[in-house]
RNA sequence: GUGGCUGGCUAGACAGUCGCUGCGGAUUUUUUAUUCGCGGAGGAAAGUCCGGACUUUAUAGAGCAGAGUGCCAGGUAACGCCUGGGGGGCGAAAGCCUACGGAAAGUGCAGCAGAAAAUAAACCGCCAAUCAGUUUUUAACUGAUCGGUAAGGGUGAAAUGGUGCGGUAAGAGCGCACCGCGUUGGUGGUAACAUUCAACGGCAUGGUAAACCCCACUUGAAGCAAGACCAAAUAGGGUUCCGGUAGGGCAGCUUGUCUGACCCUCGAGACGUGGCUCGCGUUGGAACCGGGUAGGUCGCUUGAGCGAUUUGGUGACGAAUUGCCUAGAUGAAUGACUGUCCCCGACAGAAUCCGGCUUAUCGGCUAGCCCAAAUA
């Protein structure tokens, strides 16, 4: 049996404006009180990651690395499950005033819904 | 031994699993990938408030403006920082705070209260004179007028030194003594400044300069998205060369039915479509150079560096010897999960690099100092 690889290297992420720009052009949305997740199908044989954290939401670096430590380690591990999407999560306003458990609450919550956006499309 | 003051250190620990990132080694022909080893946030990394290094602009020179600093001496690459000293304030003390030059150059400002807030001033009070009235008639009292008076009252953040004696109509530095203040000199100190030293001055100069201003000193500007280099594709620019058994124009001199991409017409050729031809569509071709976008590389961590010892200095700090290399990302790493333990973990995340300041912060450890009150 072939080991899984969880590994996050470089062809995993959304790395210059262009990939950004083509998920910004023709995406669809997934909701929750937390993030915003843009998804578009791409022609690698893989998903791909973004991150927009706005400063305007998350005042201090500390909170924005966790933000963005938490997603990255929910994405390396569900890497397998996701299909070949590029993905762009943005933070909301209100994330500002939950904490650790929430923020992993409402993280699981949003992959769920991709998931079922994916199957029923 | 409660409490207080000052300085320094520290910022949960250990194990396992899955990751991220830099460097080095091995395997792989290289890119790459795999694997092993080592390293991987802070005392404030923060605010961006000062000062430098570095880079570009013009080797940054003079003047003005603007901005900043502001007791003295020293330290430093430099500073608005630090150290030591002086003045002032707070505290019982250790100690802490201090924007601390100039108001006898000029201008401005001062709410409320108060009579008056600046060439001082007369509301009440006190006193004299004049006039009128009353009475107990060399006088006293009451009222008015005109003066004197800063002792007393009340206001205020602030009212032109304080206490006492003399003096006076009442008073007043008007005079005197002491205290305070100022000026000059002496003495001590590098200086700020001090002075239980001497002489002189009746005291002259209200406050505000984080109001304008004056004086002294400092200061060119922009910043690592600085800046240097490499550079795909596409579209422009420049140079050179090439292509026609075409036609015409024009030019040249060697006057040839020559030469010429200088101009016009044509379109041979090339490319695409296509098995091929015709056709249709596009178009001069090639090489080189220059600017330059995406992207990439460098700048990028060995430095005013850190530790130890000796040594100079009260100290900040300096000198010598010796050892060490301690993050370098770039859609941006330093994390997640599980277990065990404890005092149950605060503020908070590098982005060119240093020296400071300021602000945030659960605690823990440690050195030195203080002892008023309370407790014992």
């Amino acid at each position: 049996m072939n080991r899984i690889s969880f590994q996050f290297q470089r062809e995993l992420r959304l790395l210059n404006a262009k990939d950004f720009s083509f998920v910004f052009d023709k995406a669809f949305k997934v909701h929750n009180k937390a993030f915003t997740l843009l998804a578009r199908k791409n022609q690698l044989s893989n998903p791909r990651l973004g991150l927009v954290i706005a400063k305007k939401n998350l005042k201090h670096a500390h909170q924005r690395n966790r933000v963005k430590r938490l997603l990255r380690e929910a994405f390396r591990l569900n890497q397998h499950e996701l299909g070949c999407y590029d993905l762009v999560i943005l933070t909301r306003r209100d994330i500002a005033v939950l904490d650790k458990t929430d923020i992993i609450r409402f993280r699981e919550d949003l992959f769920d819904r991709f998931r079922k956006k994916c199957r029923k499309s």
